[in-house]
DNA sequence: CGACTGTGCAACTCTGGGGTTGCATGAGTT
DNA sequence: AACTCATGCAACCCCAGAGTTGCACAGTCG
């Protein structure tokens, strides 16, 4: 519904892909690459990995930037911070949820 | 390739659709809950409520249990948490590498 | 200028996933 | 046994997305 959940949405069906999964693993050791290195080591075409990292940039989790004729895409990890904030805060509730449950249940013991 | 990259494009595939993020959300608040339960609070079928649920079941995330003639589903946590922390890994790389690069920069100044 | 190489755009195929409807089955209830 | 209600199964539609190929366009360098 908000900008904020759409944007949640964006970041898990970015991560759903394997082939961005690794695109994601090989940007967090490099500082930068173009689309045709990447390419390079993935068994897909460069037009394939261009629409792998169009995905991952709607959902803000890589920058590109123009560097003479070519177009370096690096890391931008602050949208994977809240993913995982929002996995968390799921996890958390349900773990509160059942300390409530076993407190009531010693109570009534 | 590993069973373990596979559960993680599942969680994360899982988490893609805003209707799983909800049953999610409501089964953290709630102990357990049937498919028709859930459906009620849906703009969607129960058999869509259902393949949802099996997404989820398949991604580790959510447990049925037979009581009785229905069927009532509890969240799992435990795939969140490794999903998460797979995320938090990658970030942390990235920082790492970052905070390295600075502290070139300062000695070659 | 001309050659080379990386990007961008467009059209096309094809599979998978979300959703639906219809009906059969299974488990309690009276 | 008859009834009720939740679940299970199957066939079907539709579209987003992953991948492809082909070609045009834009910097870079001889």
């Amino acid at each position: 519904m908000n900008a904020h959940d759409r944007r949640l949405g964006a970041v898990f069906s970015a991560l759903a892909d394997p082939t961005r999964r690794r695109l994601l693993g090989r940007l967090a050791e490099q500082p930068s690459a173009t689309a045709t290195e990447l390419a390079a080591a993935e068994p897909v075409s460069r037009q394939a990995i261009v629409k792998h990292l169009q995905s991952l940039d709607e959902a803000g989790l890589v920058t590109p930037a123009r560097a003479g004729r070519e177009v370096r895409y690096a890391l931008t990890p602050a949208p994977l911070e809240d993913a995982a904030g929002w996995m968390t805060t799921v996890g958390a509730q349900w773990d509160r949820r059942l300390a409530r449950l076993r407190g009531k249940l010693e109570a009534g013991k």
